[in-house]
DNA sequence: CAAGTTTTGACAACCATTTTCGTTTTCGCC
DNA sequence: GGCGAAAACGAAAATGGTTGTCAAAACTTG
């Protein structure tokens, strides 16, 4: 693992939430770093390629990344205002979706499962 | 609703799955309307305001769209090679998003679920 | 230190989507 | 049927996130 891709894998997991690639830059140079953007997307693109982080699509389509805890398969609990993100597992989902798979005589299924809400701590203001 | 409207609408209603808005607009070309690309996107975001259209993203960013049977909240098992979606429900899953939510104290929650596979026939091939 | 390989980053290219803005169509009203 | 205001339309340009290009910089190895 190359120094920059180090440095963007740190930036992230310096981070709660979920990042954009842009997000992330603008971070690295408020911090001195002298990295380039285009070097951000590749060093994101390799970290998701190896599992490190994961990657969702916000409503807008903009890609944003974030370093978990776990290695396993999981979803996000996402704030949509301060974007803070709790790691959430839910087996009852995945047996659901791998039945309705199969009751369709689909193969090879796969899912995708975000929650979002506003958090205790932005609900108050 | 204008005829324009009317125009997209159909197009989306004549095809089984999700379409991109340029798909559509290729597809009303092909057909020999003059519509323009600008009014496809304007019809689209006009239709899915109103509810009368669901939707959603592909891993790559792009907004597919699709005339959905019921106006119910609901989810797609979406084939990945054809594109063909069907309408699911689950109750199950509406529960444990909002459960998981109220557990860590999130308001207003929402959720979003799609599964993705490869549909029987598509499988043969 | 030299030659070869990898990484980097400024810049241009891409592409879906949005904005702009002048033109056309629609609709209510005479 | 004719008129004028308002809405809809569409071509072209702008936007913005993301990816491709390519030469310079950094690291490796002999």
């Amino acid at each position: 693992m190359s120094t920059r891709r180090e440095a963007v894998h740190q930036a992230l997991t310096a981070s709660s939430g979920f990042r954009s690639a842009q997000d992330l830059y603008a971070d690295l140079r408020a911090d001195g770093s002298k990295i380039g953007l285009t070097t951000v997307y590749r060093a994101l693109q390799a970290l998701s390629d190896s599992g490190d982080v994961d990657v969702l699509r916000t409503d807008e389509g903009e890609a944003v990344y974030r370093a978990c805890d776990t290695e396993n398969h999981h979803h996000h609990l996402v704030c949509r205002v301060c974007s803070t993100a709790v790691e959430i597992e839910g087996p009852a989902v995945e047996r659901w979706a791998a039945e309705i798979g199969a009751q369709h005589g689909f193969t090879g299924v796969t899912h995708t499962v975000e929650v979002f809400g506003t958090c205790a701590e932005c609900s108050k203001g």
